[in-house]
DNA sequence: GATCCATATTGACGTATATCGATACAGATG
DNA sequence: CATCTGTATCGATATACGTCAATATGGATC
């Protein structure tokens, strides 16, 4: 996977635009702070998960704001759900941030 | 800078509003379709260059937008860029990309 | 089943961004 | 200096996005 010795990393061939688009799509739902933010603090968290509570408390944001940064990554498939008696544990799913590290390693 | 076993990478501590902002500024700058294509068709190229006019060719762009693009790569310090004659020419530069990859690796 | 609590969804609003056509600019050529 | 060529900028437009207040939902408790 490792490429020229001008600039090393990942992508090795020029990306279609439908690889490129999925590629965005994966990025874009991490490029942004809030969402940074939230991913640092899921990952410093005991086996990185927290509740919503804990992370608008966190944050500073209101809560449909980090309900819907939540939602952003949960559908891009980087953090997981998970009900526990009235609290909602969300918890980081490492795979697909592994994927980004990959490219640009 | 590895971090907990429950999900490797960097962000080894929760990031501040102000960390995590000029973390997504850079990701944002890659996080598009057209700039990953720009950035992939980059590291193909030899030495890492191509001017516009075969970017343009290559992404099926109009030119104005392969230009707004470069743009935003240069100014995240990702691209370098360089006049040669007739031509501009935009080369990768590598440290910045592996910012990110030390992030996510 | 009525209530309560944490979270999710909706609606609205302002800002940012991707794109293109038209045009301006700058270096090379005659 | 006039022109040509490749690139940058401008103006406009449509879409996407981040944010919050208000409200809905759904499981737990009494």
């Amino acid at each position: 996977m490792a490429g020229p010795a001008c600039c090393p990393g990942g992508l090795g061939s020029p990306l279609d635009r439908e690889s490129a688009t999925d590629l965005a799509r994966l990025m874009k739902a991490v490029a942004d702070p809030a969402r940074l933010q939230i991913v640092s603090l899921l990952r410093a968290a005991p086996d990185c998960a927290s509740c919503v509570c804990d992370i608008t408390d966190a944050t500073g944001l209101s809560q449909p704001t980090v309900s819907h940064h939540l939602k952003v990554l949960f559908d891009a498939g980087i953090v997981d759900r998970e009900k526990r008696g009235y609290w909602t544990w969300y918890s980081l799913l490492p795979t697909r941030l592994s994927e980004l590290g990959a490219v640009f390693a």
